[in-house]
DNA sequence: ATTAGCACTCTCGCATTGAGAGTGCTAACA
DNA sequence: TGTTAGCACTCTCAATGCGAGAGTGCTAAT
């Protein structure tokens, strides 16, 4: 167990070193501090810090550095979250309000915000049901033997495919076909959908087979896109000063690395998760450039609802504090948003 | 002007400098180059090349580097374009035909193939009409108050908006709207909108000026959707050894910086176009890093119908006559796949 | 016009040095 | 027993010097 001392002490230096990023000497926190006692002390309290693996030495006479044990304390207990200062507040909701349409860009937005406003990188998916139901679909004659198929989900999301029909359909069949479909399907749910397909034209077969699988592709989150933004931010501080640490961390860029790295959404639960460093399970697939990272995992919508996640990337030495609550207070934003725009689930 | 023996020794030096990326010695281009002269001869080919300003110096003892002259008159005049290898023409078609439905990503895969193909970084752009049509639209009920408009243009692009209505409306009369809607604006472009919207209800009266709008923006650009892959290969070359070279390209990631860096349609023309570091006055709004780099653009589709830009960016020295072969190739394997899906202009 | 030879220049890696920072330890002190 | 002053020790960091190697530029011979 760690003394009232230890612990002040142990938060004085993660905030020095939060802030300035190079290891943090007893005299300077004497200095600067008011811990009520001289250097020699300090020094034989960090000594005791490092013991028991709060702490670090870079070397043999260099300053201390927090290791992931003293942060993940530090979030835990010694940290007491700060609010969002109200003018970051104003601007946070400035930006959103900006664009409130256009819900293809909606959570590019939202990422680019957060990014912003803790100034490291952010990555928010898409909102998304549990399991979707069918809102809507409608077939378009695009040529002599390809149509579109557009399928609204529910809560507006959209998805699409083009078909190759095996013969000629006017855009008048097409329609009906679409209206049959929809009076008995709609609010359908995959599963729902399995066992009730008898009586099925051949065109309403093609249509159903491809409908299915558009379903169960975004109900096991293959279309669940993550948006990255920012990450520039992160690059730019000086634990990335060397460029293979900028390599390692710039496999997250493509894609399908990202989720993978990240798994957000087994992740993203009530509240705020902390994950510091490699001291988590669940990112045993990150890259080793990951490891010297901290991640803050928050969720909006409403659960068995539609959700989404959304998550700040930065290095260990991070502000939790300020980092926190901002993904809180975006996180509620958001799901006020989405409860405003769409209506809850069907059901 | 170069005698025919400068030209060659350019052509070597180039070569080998693309291979290795350290300046090339008189000596080792005599021993694995058929010169027919010796070093010192070489040596004074190599101090005249430099006088034209093809080559350049490091500091006073090192080897020759190829300055953007250098390579600018060898990819206009020495170099000989060499045919895209017979198997990697069938790993891109293979990719292709992978995945060619589910448009949305169509030009990411574009992306991520060129990329891997070049080993660069390769941007593509969502194929756009120069003006689009409408080919259909339909609303669906979202919420008490609020519905989406799906909006199909012609060759089978997307665009949705959420739009807020004044009054209740049942799914029954939006559907009904939108086939009246459909009747009568089908096959229009934004400008034919314009002088055609009387006798409208207030809900139609939205509905179309949210159209208007919709396309508009599309045919202005601004829907054009870039996509951008393959940076870690760009970011892996010696040239972005040191980080700050690293950060300065990053800025290419945030997607307005994007088209800004790269204004891909004003490039993209009949043919394969080559931007040479800082020789090319386009590229005046490009930050810093990109002096370092060329661009490679080509463009696919139909020139008046539907067309997009593909574009490889990677640093100067590249292997252009393999890169601008591939980005002719993709460029028509991707003209050949839109015509094959799409019917051309419905005029 | 070409080439051999050679002096010259610049880089790069390595070892050395000295200053400075910060600790760990010991001994004195309350 | 907990705290503190003092000091030796360690390690980093930047500057310096040195030698080897690479490659050129120049000159003189062919």
């Amino acid at each position: 167990m760690l003394t009232e001392r230890q612990s002040r002490i142990l938060g004085f230096i993660i905030g020095e070193y939060v802030e300035h990023a190079t290891p943090v000497a007893s005299q300077y926190i004497e200095q600067n501090y008011p811990v009520g006692a001289s250097a020699a002390t300090i020094r034989n309290e960090m000594a005791e810090l490092e013991e028991q693996g709060y702490l670090n030495h870079p070397h043999t006479s260099s300053g201390r550095v927090p290791t992931g044990k003293g942060y993940r304390l530090y979030v835990e207990t010694l940290m007491r979250e700060e609010e969002v200062p109200w003018d970051a507040q104003q601007t946070i909701l400035h930006q959103f309000h900006q664009i409130e349409q256009g819900q293809e860009s909606w959570a590019q937005l939202a990422a680019a915000v957060l990014a912003q406003s803790v100034e490291n990188a952010a990555v928010v998916t898409t909102p998304r049901m549990d399991v979707c139901r069918i809102k809507h679909l409608e077939l378009v004659s695009l040529h002599d033997m390809t149509f579109l198929l557009v399928l609204v989900l529910d809560e507006g999301r959209l998805e699409q495919q083009v078909l190759s029909s095996g013969g000629l359909y006017s855009q008048e069949e097409l329609s009906a076909t679409a209206a049959r479909l929809n009076r008995r399907y709609e609010g359908k749910t995959s599963n729902e959908l399995a066992g009730d397909e008898t009586d099925l034209s051949e065109l309403e077969l093609l249509v159903m087979e491809a409908v299915h699988s558009v379903m169960r592709s975004v109900d096991e989150g293959g279309a669940e896109e993550a948006h990255l933004e920012g990450l520039r931010h992160v690059l730019s501080q000086p634990e990335f000063s060397n460029s293979e640490a900028v390599l390692g961390l710039l496999e997250l860029l493509d894609g399908q690395n990202l989720s993978r790295a990240i798994p957000l959404r087994a992740l993203a639960r009530e509240g705020v998760t902390v994950i510091i460093g490699a001291d988590s399970p669940q990112l045993t697939n990150a890259s080793e450039a990951m490891r010297a990272c901290s991640v803050i995992v928050g969720s909006y919508g409403a659960p068995g609802d539609a959700s989404g996640a959304l998550a700040v990337v930065g290095p260990m030495r991070m502000r939790y504090s300020r980092t926190i609550s901002t993904v809180r207070y975006l996180a509620d934003v958001m799901s006020e948003l989405l409860s405003e725009q769409y209506e809850g689930p069907t059901g």
